[in-house]
DNA sequence: ATTATATTTGACCAATTGGTTAAATCATGT
DNA sequence: ACATGATTTAACCAATTGGTCAAATATAAT
């Protein structure tokens, strides 16, 4: 049936962008897929015809799901400080829900650049208005003056380095204690806020 | 001879380094890396018997070449504000002479996890000493109070993720300019270690 | 010249892996 | 009961890939 159809394909797509988020193109199997999924390989490839158009579609969503939402928050018209607060917020609660798809999306985009950048144009991506913002805030009000494209990265750098670099920062810093780190990146919104704004203040 | 040996063995692990770093362990070819090397695949399972031990090597370059140097800096009898600075400067330095480092120690910890990190244990690597430090700085000085720990994840993380995050942040904000992005990095020792020093500022 | 080592060449093997196929079975709606 | 599509099973194929081997050649030291 549709329902049943349908029910299948969403099992392999989570299937499969667990495990392509988590091993990358290269080192992903099929089988692996299939197995995670709890079907076999030919009922997988029975719906995505090969392995190139499945990780297209896992690359498509993890882009879908993740880029936009931070639009919004961002045109809201409330002082730069309350945006930067309610952006560190929501964007460290997208991260924690899929810590994996930074990583994901670099590494992908290293491979094969040209070819995965084409998601990211068809998804309508488009920082310059976002840039656009965020200056306008800037000058508003009494902060130090800065480069809004330092200030966004810096933004983007605290968020997601934590969360993507955990395999090495857990371990290296929290003596792999899981807990202690899930601990570390919860309290890490209010921190990087403070971090940020206080940083602005001139 | 000795001579001969010895270039072609240190071609072998520059062109190895070069393959791995980009396309990670199993996007590597080792056909690949011979042809990097200029030499043939024979020769090259005639110095380094199998992939894994070849890929191990390099892994364990990158982190030798990588990670120490740092301490040095951090052990300077300096205000803190003069440490992060010369930290900062230094930090950057290593990063733009070794872009994908960082990428790729976090990628192939991802994958194997337990048996990558004893190259972390045997190289000795013990940031506990560093913390004492940062965190000895953070009380003498007329600083906000700061967890340690925050503070150089936020330094590690506003220098590595503009560099690691490159093939997107260069194609979605700098519009694929390569030489804007050089400058943007070029330009980045000065904002990083002035915004983290002014967020530090009570 | 001889020896030893480095290097090349090219063929080759075994295992893995993406992908296919055909037939059987299961489930469901009509 | 019948038809239809979902799913399984298991065998299979072709290409890739890590790795091996042996013989030929080059290079230098002795």
């Amino acid at each position: 049936m549709a329902d049943q159809s349908t029910n299948t394909q969403t099992k392999i797509l989570e299937a499969a962008s667990r495990v392509f988020q988590r091993k990358g193109m290269e080192g992903a199997r099929m089988q692996e897929i299939a197995d995670e999924a709890g079907i076999n390989k030919a009922l997988l490839h029975y719906y995505y015809r090969s392995k190139d158009k499945l990780f297209l579609e896992v690359f498509r969503l993890a882009i879908h799901d993740f880029i936009p939402g931070i639009r919004d928050i961002l045109f809201r018209d409330v002082p730069l400080t309350q945006k930067l607060d309610h952006f560190i917020r929501e964007y460290m609660r997208v991260l924690l829900e899929n810590p994996f798809v930074p990583m994901f999306i670099i590494h992908e985009l290293q491979r094969d650049p040209d070819r995965l950048f084409q998601v990211f144009v068809e998804a309508g991506i488009d920082p310059s208005e976002i840039l656009q913002q965020v200056e306008r805030s800037l000058k508003d009000n009494d902060h130090r003056s800065m480069d809004p494209k330092h200030l966004m990265i810096n933004v983007l750098s605290l968020c997601i380095f934590p969360v993507a670099g955990r395999p090495l920062l857990q371990r290296i810093m929290f003596d792999n204690d899981g807990r202690a780190y899930e601990a570390f990146l919860e309290e890490r919104y209010q921190v990087v806020s403070n971090f940020v704004i206080n940083a602005l203040q001139s």
